[in-house]
RNA sequence: GGGGGUGUAGCGAAGUUGGUUAUCGCGCCGGCCUGUCAAGCCGGAGAUCGCGGGUUCGAGCCCCGUCACUCCCGCCA
C-alpha cells in the first residue's frame, strides 16, 4: 500500500490540477467500455472522479481493464487532464477533468452486488439492513451519517462553551419501576440478580446535580423494551442535559441556543428564537396533538356554541355527557369525495372516535338569503338557519369542507388531530425544508389509570408541580400542571424535560399520591432520596433525541435513516442476526433456565 | 397484543375474471462498439411466485395458518 497511497480524494481534483500525476483510492462506481476506451467512475466518501484507460495506456493496463467489475476496490495512478470541450460533465464537481490511468492495482475484488450503490436503488428495508455496509456506501447515507456527526460536534461545541461538562453514566444500572419495560442484564456474580439498561440517565444526572456539576450533558444511549416505530427504536441516542439553579426559561434558552448552533452548522439554516410556547391544553385544543406540526395552520375550533337547539342528537348528547364538539375547517376541499371523507373517518376511529361528521360550505359570501353561505350535505341540514353565523365564526367560506368530532374532550381532540395530520400529509401542506419549533408547556402532572384505579405520574415522579398547584396536589390531582415541557418540531416530539423536585418532603407527597409507600420508594430510589438529604440544589433538564433531530434535519421520516446500524420495527438486526440464542453453558453461568415456549 | 399495506429472478416492478412455456427494466454472463458519464446495440443465463396447508380438473391470483418488511392503535414515565 505504501506505493499506491492516495494523493487526492475522488472529489478533490479540478481543472487547476491538470498535468499532475496523482494517485487515487476508491471503489468502482460505474464502468463504461467503448471497445477500446474504458471509463471508470471511481468513488470514495468525497466524490466521484472519471478515470480513463485508452489507447495511450500501458498494454498491461489495457489488458486489465476488461476484467474490472463494479465495486472493486482500487488504487490507481494517472495524470490529470482537462476534458476536451463538449465532454465535460457539469453535474459532477470533478466533471471538468479526468485521470488518464497509467497503473491500476486491484486492492479487492467484489462479487456482484445484491443491489446497486445508487441513490435510485430502492431495495426493501430488510435487504438494505441485511447488507447495511453496502447501503452505507451510498452518498445519501454517507451524507446523513456525516450530518449526524456534525450535529454531535456542534452540540459538544455549544454546550462546552456554556460550561457544560460531559459525563458518562453507567449502561448497567438498577431496574426502576414505571415507565417503559427495561432491558435486563443478568448478573453472573450474583445469580438471580439483574442490571437494567438505562431508559435514560435520569437518576444519575440528578445525582450529578447534588454532586455540584451544575451543568452536565451526555450524548447517551438509551434503551426501552417497547414496540418500535419509524421514530422509535429499541435503543436510541439522547442529548441528555441537566442544570442546577434554573427555571424552565433557563433550560429553554440553552436548548434554543443549541438548536440554533446545530442548524447553522449542520444545514446553514437560521432558526428564529425564542421558539413559540403553547400550553398542552392549547396545543390539544388547536391542533389535537401534544406534538403539533406547525408548518401548516389548519386549526381545530370549538363548535359547542352552535350545538344547543340544533336538534342534532349526537352533538347535543356529547355535550350533555360533559364532552366536546370540535370542528376542523378544511379550506377549498368541498370537493372531497364521500370515499375520501370515510377514509378520514377510519383514521378517527383508530383513535377511538365513533364517527366523523361533515358538511360543505356552498353559496355566496353575502348576507342576504340569496347570496349567503350555505351548509350543504352531511349534517348541514341541522344548522341551516345559523349558516351565516357559523361560517363567520369559523372563518369558513364557500368551497370549504367542515369536519366535526363529538366525544369526550380528549378523544374528540386527538381523533380530529389525527385527521388534521392525515390531511396535512395527503395534501402536502408542510413545505419541505422548513422547521417549525415550539415549546409545549404545562402538561398535567398526573394521569388517572382507569384499569388500576389510581393516579400515576404523566411524565416521571420527580417532576415539580407548578407552584400554584402546591396547595391542591392531593385534593385535585387532575388539575395539577407540572413544570414539564416538550420541544416539538414538524410534528415530532424532539425533547422532553422538566424542573425536578429537590425537596424530600414534596417528593414524599408525590409518592403518596401515586400510591408509592415509603418502603417501596426507599427500595427503588433510596439512593436518590438519600442523596437529596445532603443539600440538593434546585435543578431541571431536558433530553433532545439525537436520532429524531438528525432525521428532521435530513428530511427523513424514519430514524433508521440516520442510524448506522438500526434494527427493524420488529427489533431484529438482519445483518448480525440479533437477537439470537445462546449456549446452554452461558445460561448456566448466569443461573438461568429457559421457560417452555408455549405453555399449552 | 390488535388492525392495514407489502412479499413474484441478485434488485425494483407487471401479471386481467383462476387457464398453455410467468413479463419488463436494472444488474449478471458472452459478443459488438474509440468519448461515455444512469453509455448504446445484439445474444444468453437466472424464479420451488416468502413458507406451510387447503379449495379446484387447474392457483402467482381464492381460503386458512405462519414468517418477514412497513404504517397505525395499544405500549413508549
Amino acid at each position: 500500500m505504501e506505493q499506491m497511497k492516495r494523493t487526492h480524494t475522488c472529489g478533490a481534483l479540478r481543472a487547476a490540477d491538470a498535468g499532475r500525476t496523482v494517485t487515487l483510492n476508491g471503489w468502482i462506481h460505474r464502468l463504461r467500455d467503448h471497445g477500446g476506451v474504458h471509463f471508470i467512475n471511481l468513488r470514495d466518501r468525497y466524490g466521484v472522479t472519471q478515470v480513463v484507460i485508452d489507447d495511450d495506456a500501458p498494454r498491461e493496463l489495457r489488458e486489465l481493464a476488461p476484467t474490472l467489475r463494479m465495486e472493486y476496490c482500487l488504487a490507481l495512478e494517472g495524470v490529470v487532464r482537462e476534458r476536451p470541450e463538449g465532454m465535460r460533465n457539469e453535474a459532477m464537481p470533478t466533471g471538468g477533468i479526468e485521470v488518464a490511468a497509467r497503473h491500476v492495482e486491484i486492492l479487492s475484488t467484489s462479487e456482484p452486488l445484491p443491489f446497486m450503490i445508487d441513490e435510485r436503488s430502492d431495495a426493501r428495508d430488510d435487504v438494505r439492513l441485511r447488507y447495511r455496509y453496502l447501503d452505507l456506501r451510498t452518498f445519501a447515507m454517507q451524507r446523513k451519517i456525516a450530518l449526524r456527526n456534525t450535529v454531535m460536534q456542534a452540540v459538544r461545541e455549544h454546550l462546552t462553551t456554556l460550561d457544560f461538562i460531559e459525563i458518562e453514566t453507567p449502561t448497567m444500572i438498577k431496574s426502576t419501576p414505571e415507565g417503559a419495560r427495561d432491558f435486563l442484564v443478568p448478573s453472573r456474580l450474583h445469580p438471580g440478580q439483574f442490571y437494567a439498561m438505562p431508559q435514560s440517565p435520569q437518576l444519575y444526572k440528578q445525582i450529578l446535580m447534588v454532586s455540584g456539576f451544575d451543568r452536565y450533558f451526555q450524548i447517551a444511549h438509551c434503551f426501552r423494551d417497547e414496540d418500535a416505530r419509524g421514530d422509535r427504536q429499541l435503543e436510541h441516542t439522547q442529548i441528555d442535559l441537566e442544570m442546577s439553579f434554573v427555571g424552565r426559561e433557563d433550560v429553554f434558552a440553552v436548548v434554543e441556543g443549541m438548536m440554533t448552533h446545530v442548524f447553522r452548522r449542520g444545514l446553514g439554516v437560521e432558526l428564529e428564537t425564542p421558539f413559540p410556547r403553547l400550553s398542552h391544553e392549547e396545543a390539544m385544543n388547536r391542533f389535537g396533538s401534544d406534538k403539533p406540526d406547525l408548518r401548516y395552520s389548519l386549526e381545530i375550533q370549538d363548535f359547542s356554541p352552535f350545538v344547543e337547539g340544533s336538534g342534532f342528537a349526537v352533538f347535543e348528547g356529547a355535550l350533555a355527557a360533559g364532552g366536546a364538539v370540535k370542528v376542523l375547517v378544511v379550506p377549498d376541499r368541498a370537493d372531497f369525495s364521500r370515499k375520501q371523507i370515510s377514509e378520514l373517518e377510519e383514521v378517527a376511529r383508530t383513535y377511538g372516535a365513533k364517527g366523523l361528521a361533515w358538511t360543505k360550505v356552498s353559496g355566496g359570501t353575502g348576507s342576504t338569503p340569496e347570496t349567503s353561505p350555505l351548509l350543504e350535505g352531511g349534517i348541514g341540514k341541522f344548522f341551516t338557519d345559523r349558516a351565516i353565523e357559523i361560517t363567520r365564526a369559523l372563518g369558513a367560506k364557500p368551497g370549504d369542507l367542515l369536519l366535526f368530532m363529538a366525544d369526550q374532550w380528549k378523544t374528540a381532540t386527538t381523533a380530529l388531530g389525527a385527521v388534521r395530520s392525515r390531511i396535512g400529509r395527503d395534501l402536502e401542506l408542510a413545505q419541505p425544508g422548513t422547521f417549525r419549533f415550539a415549546w409545549i408547556v404545562d402538561f398535567p402532572l398526573f394521569e388517572y389509570n382507569q384499569e388500576e384505579k389510581r393516579w400515576e405520574a404523566a411524565h416521571h415522579m420527580f417532576t415539580m408541580p407548578r407552584e400554584e398547584y402546591l396547595e391542591t396536589l392531593e385534593s385535585d390531582p387532575a388539575s395539577v400542571k407540572g413544570d414539564l415541557y416538550d420541544l416539538v418540531c414538524n410534528g415530532f416530539e424532539l425533547a422532553s424535560g422538566s424542573i425536578r423536585i429537590h425537596d424530600p418532603a414534596l417528593q414524599k407527597r408525590i409518592f403518596s399520591i401515586v400510591g408509592f409507600d415509603e418502603d417501596e420508594a426507599q427500595r427503588r430510589f433510596g439512593f436518590l432520596l438519600e442523596a437529596f438529604r445532603y443539600g440538593a440544589p434546585p435543578h431541571g433538564g431536558i433530553a433532545p433525541g439525537l436520532d429524531r433531530l438528525v432525521m428532521i434535519m435530513a428530511g427523513e421520516d424514519s430514524i433508521r435513516e440516520v442510524i448506522a446500524f438500526p434494527k427493524t420495527a420488529n427489533g431484529l438486526n438482519p445483518m448480525d442476526g440479533s437477537p439470537g440464542p445462546v449456549d446452554e453453558q452461558q445460561l448456566a453461568d448466569l443461573g438461568l433456565q429457559l421457560a417452555p415456549r408455549k405453555p399449552e
